[in-house]
RNA sequence: GGGAGCAUGGCGGAAUUGGUAGACGCAGCGGACUUAAAAUCCGUAGGUCGUAAAAGACUGUGGGGGUUCAAGUCCCCCUGCUCCCA
């Protein structure tokens, strides 16, 4: 800062205007230059912690929901240097996935240099913000350091038998010659890109076996004290325990045929109708009868047109089609007809339910549609009769028309008939889950390779740690068919295999971006280790991840995935840690004032919008409605972060993101509360230009250490500014460390600048150093750049952000004289100053001779009084 | 349909967890400074009634009931909105 240096100690310094771009682009440079945010290697006693942003896409932009995200984390990680512990804040791009490979199409272009690009780019951007973020432990995804390290880890899924090939139906884009994802379909069955009708192609796929550790996600969820509920409660949801009961219906007429099913009401077995297959059950071609065979057939074709997330979804009406088939229902020998039908999800338990339509709303639909036979086998005490109430009945109750077992509670018969299927053999416990296996497999170019080889004799084979990574070749531009898809690479299919040496194949596929991100936390701490993807030792120094902020789209997908990967690598004996994520807030959306016209439904663009009060349509002269929304093109309500950093300096945009709302909140975007921040900061910066002297220059570094000087030579103002300042390090300090409260925390900060403005020119010298010492500290985290240049005015010899969090004195909190509330009945009738710490009796006294008293007690006499020290007296007539 | 959550001035939001509702800010209004404007500083502000103006009274945290000396906060019912899962 050699052009500060001067102005410093001179007397103009005072009347220097807040120039933000020009001093935040020189302290960040200095920053860089000093390595002030560099990972300290933590000394044995010091506590360490890890603050976390969830990474972003690089897709070229910096947008306002990114700016949130790391501001709020940033602050967390400026607070917790300050408390003294060694800080890991590091920061890295997720950066394989469709995006880049469109772009790449679009422009005949290599993916990679339109990633780099952006990345480049955003980086750019992102160092505005003045984040404290450590560079060197900077990762990329898509880079080989970094997809080498992922494949290893597929590996080790893959050896202890994780990651599996099956085949399943997939979305196939004949046109694009593609799997989509089943967002890309849209509800007619199309293309998001090309436009075409999209196939069911069965593929071979690859999958992970998250299944294996269905019970220790639930499980433990318990232990995630520090997450949002909501969150727990969507991956519980999603998880979907349920526990019941697996019967095996025998199929007549075929010995060695058994359907099995899966119900949480075995209680209902005597209310079985039909046992309805799932339309891709592997039984269905052999069981159906000769009769039934043409039918069956052109259902199945009928439902293959269609899209498998329409034709099975819910919302879909249902329909079937008998097999001619029968099962014996064990329980009573009675014969029931076996159906295909929409309704049933084949990958769901075993792709089979029994049909107890008197009690199941899906199953009495179709029973209805079918004149299937609908027997009621449970009732209330009420007799409840599904036949004159045209509804099945869900409830628990108790069983009628179940012979040896009518009268049964539903709990009582559930464990009866758990029992009795185990000891007769035709069933058992069983506990179902919703969560299915993932499905890594993308048949996309820009992702991470599957490291696999596929030989006819040798069957499927690793790669060998050794050959990692396997790379991906570099992309054909020429061809807007080829760039997508790996198997059109022939040079790089075709390799000799490792055992035999006869011609074999690489796989093809690549992995779920969502492979990369689950893992990347943990490379963070050593993410230049080129011999393992990271080092024991090291990932127990910082993790779990202390504080982990992001977005709530990812509240299920990414976090699961996390987790799983997590406590698979720590089976593994990878790591020990079995949970990666102590700590998580999820921040709210940032959203974009829109003005829509509610009778075309057209958007507005503000500009457009002459009176904002009244906003009307320029061409219709509608009266507009006024919404926040999340910031979108189409909405014209996009505020992009760096045209605000330009025109107010990062530390107004990072204290308006803050201010404005509860970081869960969402927040809605204003310009006039943005100049309201800007306004602030200006506050301080006259405030401390004014009161700016060489004997306060001399004074601050002293008040570095907590200090405790007496505060009995003090005048009332002088105590009262006292307290404001105690009272301000106590709040914010609290608000940054339970939960966060980033809004309240700026408004201590404004309180104590107005006590500041009001009380400054009437208080020594010494309270003054006091008072800004605090204030610059306190506003570091939120505003690094003003503070440090505050900081350094102040005569300050090191960067603030080295300095110690200011720590509040108790006995200064509190001012000698308290006013209690007076309550008459229970009405607020007025207040009495009186000594802290007043007994009740002086108080009672006091307060009855009072012209308060006097007036509303009418000459009566209290019969109670109720007394809260220092706070209040409550008069009961 | 099931589950979770929310509802406070013109607006964003506070409220020591049962103790003066509306902190702090935005927008507004009034004043000071200025030839003027901007910027800045100071003040004001839930609503209704009331008064020349004050004083003052009543009412008020989506609606209704309850517990309590005391309810935005706790309990029950209702309405509306948001999210997740079907």
């Amino acid at each position: 800062m050699k052009e500060h240096s001067t102005d410093k100690t001179s007397p103009d310094a005072s009347s220097r205007p807040y120039k933000h771009s020009l001093l935040e682009d020189e302290w960040q440079k200095k920053w860089v230059s000093e390595d002030l945010y560099k990972t300290p290697m933590p000394k044995d006693s010091q506590r360490r912690f890890y603050a976390l942003s969830m990474f972003p896409y690089p897709s070229g932009n910096l947008h306002m929901g990114h700016v949130r995200n790391y501001v709020i984390t940033d602050v967390i990680a400026r607070k917790r240097r300050m408390d003294g512990f060694a800080v890991l804040h590091p920061m890295g791009w997720d950066s394989f996935g469709l995006p880049a490979e469109n772009a790449a199409i679009e422009r005949g272009i290599q993916p990679s240099d339109w990633t780099e690009k952006n990345i480049a780019q955003m980086k750019k951007q992102l160092k505005r913000l003045g984040l404290s973020i450590d560079w060197n432990k900077e990762l990329t995804t898509c880079h080989t350091d970094y997809y080498k390290w992922t494949q290893y880890i597929f590996l080790k899924l893959f050896n202890s038998g994780l990651a599996y090939q099956k085949k399943a139906k997939v979305n196939w884009d004949p046109i694009d010659k593609t799997v989509l994802a089943n967002e890309q379909v849209d509800a007619d069955g199309r293309s998001w890109r090309s436009g075409a009708v999209v196939q069911q192609k069965e593929l071979k796929q690859w999958f992970l076996r998250i299944t294996d550790y269905s019970e220790d996600l639930l499980k433990d969820i318990q232990k995630l004290k520090e997450w949002p509920e909501r969150v727990k409660t969507m991956q519980t949801n999603w998880i979907g325990r349920s526990e019941g009961m697996e019967i095996n219906f025998n199929v007549i007429g075929f010995p060695n045929k058994t359907i099995n099913v899966f119900t949480t009401r075995p209680d209902t077995i005597y209310g079985v109708s039909y046992i309805v297959l799932s339309p891709y059950h592997p039984f269905i071609d052999e069981i159906t009868q000769e009769e039934n065979k043409t039918k069956v057939a052109e259902y199945i074709n009928m439902l293959n047109q269609k899209d498998i997330k329409c034709s099975t979804s819910i919302k879909e009406e249902k329909s079937g089609v008998s097999t001619g088939a029968y099962v014996k229902n064990p329980i009573n020998n009675q014969n029931i007809p076996i159906w295909i039908a929409n309704y049933v999800l084949t990958d769901y338990g075993s792709g089979a339910v029994m049909g107890v339509p008197a009690h199941d709303e899906r199953d009495y639909e179709f029973a209805q549609k079918y004149k299937l036979t609908i027997s009621q086998v449970i009732s209330n005490s009420k007799n409840y009769s599904v036949e004159d109430s045209n509804k099945p009945y869900l409830e628990e109750g108790v069983l009628i028309n179940s012979n040896e077992r009518t009268g049964l509670t539903t709990r009582e018969a559930k464990k009866n008939i758990i029992e009795e299927g185990i000891k007769k053999g035709w069933g058992k416990y069983k506990v179902e889950y919703r969560l299915r296996d993932w499905l890594i497999s993308r048949q996309r170019y820009w992702g991470c390779p599957i490291p696999i080889i596929h030989c006819n004799s040798c069957g499927t084979i690793p790669i060998d740690n050794k050959d990692l990574p396997v790379e991906l070749p570099s992309a054909s531009t020429s061809s807007q068919t080829i760039v997508s898809d790996l198997s059109s690479y022939k040079d790089w299919v075709n390799i000799k295999c490792p055992r035999c040496n006869l011609e074999a194949r690489r796989e093809t596929d690549t992995m779920d971006t969502f492979m990369c991100s689950s893992w990347y936390f943990l490379r963070f701490t050593d993410s230049s280790n080129n011999k393992e993807p990271f080092n024991k030792d090291v990932i127990n120094h910082w993790l779990p991840v202390d504080q982990y902020v992001g977005g709530i789209e990812h509240a299920i997908l990414h976090l699961l995935y996390s987790r799983f990967i997590t406590k698979a690598l720590n089976s593994a004996d990878l790591i020990s840690i079995d949970e990666p994520f102590k700590r998580l807030l999820t921040q709210g959306m940032v959203q974009g004032i829109t003005y829509k016209n509610t009778f075309t439904g057209k958007y507005i663009a503000p500009e457009e919008v002459k009176n904002t009060r009244e906003p009307r349509d320029p061409r219709t002269g509608d009266e507009l409605e006024v919404l926040y929304e999340k910031m979108s093109k189409s909405k014209y309500n996009g505020v992009d972060p760096c045209r605000v950093i330009d025109k107010y300096g990062a530390d107004t945009a990072r204290m308006f993101v803050l201010f404005k709302a509860p970081p869960e909140k969402d927040l809605e975007w204003n310009d006039a509360d943005v100049e309201g921040q800007h306004r602030f900061l200006q506050r301080i910066w006259r405030l401390l230009n004014k009161f700016n002297s060489h004997d306060i220059r001399n004074l601050i570094p002293k008040f570095n250490e907590p200090n405790k000087t007496d505060n009995s030579d003090l005048n009332a103002l002088e105590k009262s500014l006292r307290t404001s300042i105690h009272k301000a390090i106590k709040e914010v300090t609290e608000d940054l460390s339970e939960d966060f409260q980033f809004n309240t925390a700026i408004s201590e900060l404004m309180k104590l600048t107005n006590s500041m403005y009001s009380s400054l020119d009437g208080v020594n010298i010494n309270l003054r150093a006091e008072a800004f010492s605090v204030l610059i500290r306190l506003l570091a985290p939120f505003a690094p750049h003003i503070a440090e240049e505050l900081w350094s005015l102040l005569g300050g010899k090191e960067s603030v952000h080295k300095q110690q969090w200011p720590k509040y004195i108790q006995e200064y909190l509190q001012l000698d004289n308290v006013k209690i509330v007076i309550q008459i009945q229970g009405k607020v009738r007025g207040a009495i100053e009186v000594e802290r710490g007043s007994e009740q009796l002086l108080v009672e006294k006091k307060v009855l001779d009072s012209s308060i008293a006097k007036k509303w007690l009418d000459n009566k006499t209290p019969k109670r009084i109720i007394f809260i020290p220092d706070k209040l007296i409550n008069l009961v007539i």
